[in-house]
Parts: C-alpha cells; sequence; structure tokens
DNA sequence: AACCGTAGACAAAGCGTTTTTGCAAGTCAA
DNA sequence: TTGACTTGCAAAAACGCTTTGTCTACGGTT
C-alpha cells in the first residue's frame, strides 16, 4: 500500500512469494526444474504485485539490445521512399505491434546514405523494406555484427536462404490481368518502373509470359528511376500513344496509375470506358481519385507482422517454421474497372496466393 | 589485431590506456575531476579501440530505457492518422535522426485504444504528434510514471507551461489570407474539420479575425469528423453553393483542398482562373493535382527536430532554453493560385513566423 | 548400511556501465 | 612543521536480471 516509489523487481517477488530470485526468474521464464505448484504461486505473487521485469537488465545479461531495425531501402536523394506512404505506414505499424509482444522495441529510419544512421544505434536484427538489387543496405547491415536481415520483398541477387516475405506477385499480376481481360480489355499494357525489386522483376516476368500464353504482343512502359510527375506521365503516355493503343493497364504504384488516368483523360479516353485500369497498391488518393481505382490489397499489415515474426524467430533459439512467407492480395475492384463507382467499398475478391497462416 | 571477437568494452580502453575504468568512464563523459591530458589521452585511446559505451549498461545504471515515444494521435477507428502521412513521415525521420544524435533510439506506435501499446514499452519521454483537444493519450502517459510528453501543436486545454513544438497558424493564416487577395480573391471561404486541434482552431480564429478586420463575412465549412471523401466533398461544396460564392477558399488539410479543387471543377469553375485554393499541407497529391496546389510548408522536418530536441532537453538534468517553440511555415506558390504551372517548383517565399533557432 | 540419482531450491557470479567513496600525493597558509 | 585543502586517480558498490554451480533431502539400489 504505502510502497515506496520504488519499482517492484524480482526480489520483492521473491520476499513476497517466500522463494529466491532464482526461484522467481526461473518460474516466470519456464527455466530450471520446478514443481508446476511453485511457478503458479510465484506468477501469482508477481501478477499481484504487478511486476515487470526490467527489458535493460534483461538486455544486459542476455548482450542483446533488444532493438530491432526497420528500415526503408530509398534511392538516394530522395526524400521518400519510393514505395507508398500509405502500405508503409500500415506495415511498419503492424510490425511493430508484433515486435513488442515479442519483446522488442522498433526503431525505424530511413536509409540515407553511405554511414547511415544504422550504424550509430545497435539492433539485434533488421528489416529491410523493398530493398533494391543487391541491396548495399541489406549487406551493410548483414556484414555488421552478421545480424538477421529480414526483407519484404526479395533482394535480387541474394542467396537463396535469405529470409524474406513478400507476396506472390506472379500470382497477383495474373490474375489482374485475367480481370482486365474479362472486363473486356484487348491490348493490356504495363506501366512500371524500373525492374531494381523483386516486385518489379516478378511483374515484369508474369506479365510477359501472360502475352506470351496468349499470343499478345506485351507493351511494357519504364518510367525513369526517380519517378517525378513527369516521367511518370512520359511512361503512362506510351500506352496511349502506341499503335494500337492499349485499353487496359495495370500500373506498378498508385502513382504510376494516376499518371496513366491523367493522361486518359487529357486524350479524351473515357475510364472506365474505353480504358480500364488497375493499381497494384492501394492509398488515399486511388480511394478519391475519379473514378477510384481498382487496386491490389497487398495487405501490408499482414506482410509487417510476419516480417516481425520471422525475425524474432530467427533471433531466438528454435528455428522459424518457414524463412520464406507468401502473403495473399486479393483485388479490390473500383471504379476504374467499372465497378459501381459509390460510397462503401465494394467486397473484395478471392484471396489470391496462398492462405494466410 | 588478433583480438578475440569479444566486443571492446570499457575495460579495454581502461587497460590499453594504462588507467582505471573509473577514469575512462570519467574522461569520456566529462565527470569527475581529471586534467585535460588524460581526457586527451583517453579518447585518444577509446577512438584507436573502437569503443562504443554499452547503452545496456548504461541505461540499467541510469534506471532509464533511452526509448523516446513517438506516438500519432489517431481518431478511433481509423486505420490512418488524420495527418497527412507525407508531413508524418518527414517529422518522424527528423525526430527519429535527432533522437539518435543524442542518445535516444524512437519506437513508433499508432494510439489505438485504451489500453494501448503505450501500457506495454517503457519510454523515457514521449511526443505525441497533433494531439486532439484534451487528448486522452497524452494524459495517459504522462500519468505513466509522470514521463515529460512534447507534443507537436498544443493540447487544446492543457495547462500553459506544457511543452510543445507547432507553427505559428495564426500568422500562417493570415498571410495565407492576405496571399489569396492579393492575387485577387474578394471572397474567401475556410474549408476545414472540426476545430479539435490547437491548429484547426488557430486557423479558424485567425481567420474569423482577418475577416472581422476588412469587414467582411466569414464563411467557415467544416467537414464531419471522419474526414471521408464524402464529407470532404461536402464542405467543399458549402463554398461554392453560397451566395455569392467563394473565389478563394484556404483548405486546412490537402485533402480538402483536392476536394474543394474537385467541388469546383464539377461546377465548371476554372482553377485558378474563377477560384483560387490554397492547402495548410502538402503532400504527394497536392503537387501532382490539376493544377498543382499551392501549399503552406509547414517544415514537419524542423518541426521533428525540435520537439526531439525539446523531450531530450527536458529529460536531462539542464532546463530547456525554451518550453514552446514555434517553427516558421512559408509559402510555396503552385498553379491554385495562378503560379505558373510547371516542373520545378516554384521559389518559396519569405518564412512566416519567428525566425528558426 | 553404504551408495547413488534426482527433485527442489538457493547463493553467487556475472553482464558493462556509472557513481560514490576513499586515499595517496602535492600545495598552501599559518 | 603542521594541519587543511586540492588534485588525480582507483576500488567497490550498485543497477536488476539470468545462469551456473552447489547443497540438501529423500527414495531407491546394491
Amino acid at each position: 500500500m504505502a510502497r515506496p516509489r520504488h519499482r517492484v523487481g524480482i526480489k520483492d517477488v521473491a520476499d513476497a512469494a517466500g522463494v529466491s530470485v532464482t526461484t522467481v526468474s526461473h518460474a516466470l521464464n519456464g527455466k530450471g526444474r520446478l514443481p508446476e505448484t511453485t511457478r503458479e504461486h510465484v506468477r501469482t505473487v508477481a501478477e499481484a504485485l504487478g511486476y515487470r521485469p526490467s527489458a535493460q537488465a534483461r538486455n544486459l545479461v542476455g548482450r542483446r539490445t533488444g532493438l530491432l531495425g526497420l528500415a526503408v531501402a530509398q534511392p538516394a536523394g530522395l526524400p521518400f521512399p519510393l514505395t507508398d506512404l500509405a502500405y508503409f505506414v500500415l506495415l511498419t505499424n503492424a510490425a511493430t505491434a508484433t515486435a513488442m509482444r515479442r519483446g522488442y522495441a522498433v526503431v525505424m529510419a530511413p536509409d540515407s546514405g553511405s554511414p547511415g544512421i544504422w550504424a550509430q544505434v545497435e539492433v539485434d536484427g533488421a528489416i529491410v523494406i523493398d530493398p533494391m538489387v543487391d541491396d548495399p543496405l541489406v549487406r551493410r547491415l548483414r556484414d555488421q555484427g552478421g545480424m538477421p536481415v529480414v526483407t519484404t520483398g526479395r533482394v535480387i541477387g541474394d542467396t537463396d536462404d535469405a529470409p524474406w516475405v513478400d507476396n506472390d506477385h506472379g500470382l497477383a499480376t495474373r490474375s489482374v490481368l485475367d480481370h482486365l481481360a474479362e472486363e473486356g480489355a484487348t491490348r493490356i499494357a504495363l506501366v512500371t518502373s524500373h525492374p531494381d525489386t523483386s516486385y518489379t522483376v516478378d511483374t515484369e516476368a508474369a506479365y510477359a509470359e501472360w502475352c506470351a500464353n496468349r499470343g499478345l504482343a506485351p507493351l511494357i512502359c519504364r518510367a525513369d528511376q526517380d519517378l517525378s510527375p513527369d516521367a511518370a506521365a512520359k511512361a503512362a503516355a506510351m500506352a496511349f500513344d502506341a499503335h494500337p493503343r492499349a485499353d487496359g493497364v495495370y500500373a506498378t504504384l498508385d502513382r504510376l496509375a494516376l499518371a496513366t488516368m491523367q493522361a486518359a483523360q487529357a486524350r479524351d479516353l473515357d475510364v472506365p470506358g474505353s480504358v480500364l485500369i488497375v493499381s497494384a497498391t492501394d492509398s488515399e488518393a486511388a480511394r478519391w481519385a475519379h473514378p477510384s481505382l481498382t487496386v491490389l490489397d497487398l495487405d501490408p499489415e499482414e506482410i509487417g507482422r510476419r516480417a516481425a515474426d520471422l525475425l524474432v524467430d530467427l533471433l531466438g533459439d528454435q528455428a522459424p517454421a518457414e524463412r520464406h512467407v507468401l502473403v495473399p492480395s486479393r483485388i479490390i475492384r473500383r471504379g476504374s474497372t467499372g465497378a459501381p463507382g459509390g460510397a462503401p467499398p465494394p467486397p473484395a475478391g478471392p484471396p489470391i496466393g496462398p492462405a494466410s497462416g
């Protein structure tokens, strides 16, 4: 009751339970040899006292930091990641929550150049979002004490057993293309950025194969590296200045899809009347566009959760169930492929990819 | 050379320098009574050995966690903060970098309901972005061990000496309104969200006063709490369905400004020909819109930096220079107020607000 | 009866720092 | 010359946990 401000430590629990600190530690951590009765007793007392072990002390003895790094790969010079911000925020929040539940705090920072923030702070492991081909940040982090690094999206050029979490972009691409075809598109273009991440590579490959299977000529419009509005507009224009022009477009980023829509409308092509458009990422802007954009829901939250789980597994004693995780995605049909435009988002389609869990 | 894998600790430095660990600690931390020569010597040796003190051990003895919380106030139920994502990401990155430079890691999480993640993780202090009136999260954090909490934007209803970092939204509002008037607007409406954060309150107040000073009737269009596209559209519509209708609009959020532009264009009102629009926040979408939106650059990075600095000051021994920081903002003129539409963003106007630093 | 194995518990040794205390040697005033 | 400070450094005690090693009973074996 009149407890001193003194935070309750393992010693207090031991005293209250009439046992030694060793026993408390063992009981609470499932170590040592103790009868279940004692464990239960200690647990009860600890609970009653509101005991919460000090992360600092625990980390000190365990020679860990209790921190997980969360880095977003970021082309040099750009203030923003290329990844859509909403995607990134959802992923991040989910990863943070999961990591915390498992005893780790997440510290987040952009890549930002050579020495970088990541040389300063010590973390036990790291998650890198959307790494580039042969990503230097991933390499640096791995070198730095040989810590485990989980990537969301594969690192093209990496060894086979590097752990990752990803959507099945090949499968997703095929189902988007099927959807466009079903809705009547006969000449489908791919508007994408430079293929330097696994999802762009996978998407291009799946697109090329899909076209080949149907005897169609592929039309790939790549935007310049920097993804400026101009670059996006130029890439989008390619789809409509081609002969015959595209009547369906799959864009790998919402901003590319929006640029495509602008390009179409500038040419008096009605969306979805004359052109169907699908974006691979969802965003505020995609929902607000006129018409609203049909998108792929990549379930960034699940990606974040699984990445954090995988990383923590890797840090623990037992090996993780699987070093590679595929997260299913699904199409959200909106106005740009003819779904009835309206306020409440229409129900999502069936999941694409392996079942979750 | 053939050092064992053993990470270099304070003991190693002491041995190499031929002094005790006490001396090393004192020398490196500027404590104790040591001649400058000894300090210098120790520093040199430590540097040569690449010594980096263990944050865990340091925190353990200092009874701190070395963690700063970064929470974004988030209306219940919404997956996203109301704050623009880009604003939020820039602020966050800057705060993280600053905190790290000063020895703290930043863990970020959304508010997310009552018990919340913040009851789990222990932090030494926290930054809350854009708190609401009488924000419950701020209250909970303060109660929780009496930790210092810095807010970006004031908590309406808070005591006077609660520390905060903010833009001078009153000043900013006046300069936006002046800008609109200069460009020819005679009837300027304010499109805003419900006044439950300090910046909306300040903006409404400044707007009302500005109108009163000129004998103009104010026209405030408030969107519903949830800020859905529909709510935004409805608020925007008010500005043009009023009689006489608005020929200038200041919107307190980029999505409101975009909705306003859509509403105008739906009524065949040319922007900027017949209606001028300014948004209080910048974003990807604002830059991409047609015409691109004139916005206020709130300098979220500076806000993040100053908030982190203020919080760390508060945690340290010495009191911070000032408990309240005003960060200057500036207008970025773009197409929606008649700036020549084009690729390179036009040079920014003069700063609004007190000089930085 | 002497021996062994084991279940149950605990004391004590760290983990890598900071901080407190102590203690020589040197400096200065009386 | 003597006490009273000061200076420069080190030994040792935390900080709050985990882990290792040890010790005592006690039942079962030879």
